[in-house]
DNA sequence: GCGTCGATGGCA
DNA sequence: GCCATCGACGCG
């Protein structure tokens, strides 16, 4: 399987995020590696987008955000969940996924349904602000194989962001239950 | 199977 | 004071 390079998230947030869905995630972690499949993702498209942290502008914390796409932005919510999201589009245009949910691969068996299970279970912490997506540690595969189908809904958890608070930029492979807050059914 | 609520800390 | 969350609890 060929690995996801720069290129790859050098596109707007949106598309990324259509993208991601049914590419594996993967860290190497102490000699062993660790893969699932990505079914759900959010697109946070920029400063104009008020539920987007570059909306707040440039600060310490949104650093990353404005800079080379394909390097991880995790934050801290609620004091104790690390949110895992990737830089997209051109340098500085503040853009980012995040990673909602997955399904784990090879047997490993933990419920990644939900950006905070999805970073305990992959240990993915602000320790890694600002990895290099492309290198060794952690990255991505496409998956030729994987055919998701993939719908769009509201993101979750931004209901202070006015009129943003409804665009369809969260996406989900409707084939999967670990997706969290389904619109259908 | 719901809705409600507390934990817990960085950020603006 | 809020927050891109989660899990425990109380219902009946």
């Amino acid at each position: 399987m060929k690995r996801l390079g720069r290129a790859f998230f050098q596109r707007d947030a949106a598309t990324l995020a259509h993208d991601l869905i049914g590419t594996v995630l993967v860290h190497r972690s102490s000699g062993r590696e660790y893969r699932a499949r990505i079914v759900e993702a959010e697109a946070y498209v920029g400063p104009k987008d008020l539920a987007c942290h570059t909306s707040r502008g440039r600060t310490e914390r949104t650093e990353v955000m404005f800079g080379p796409a394909g390097h991880a932005y995790v934050y801290l919510i609620y004091g104790m969940y690390d949110m895992f999201n990737i830089v997209a589009g051109t340098m500085g245009s503040g853009q980012a996924v995040l990673i909602r949910a997955a399904e784990p691969l090879d047997g490993w068996t933990v419920d990644l349904s939900g950006p905070g299970k999805l970073t305990r279970a992959f240990q993915i912490t602000r320790k890694m602000n600002g990895l290099d997506l492309t290198g060794e540690r952690l990255f991505l595969r496409h998956d030729p194989l994987c055919r998701p189908r993939i719908r769009k809904a509201k993101r979750i958890g931004v209901e202070y962001a006015g009129r943003w608070k409804d665009r369809l930029l969260r996406f989900y492979d409707a084939g999967s239950t670990a997706v969290t807050h389904r619109p259908d059914r």
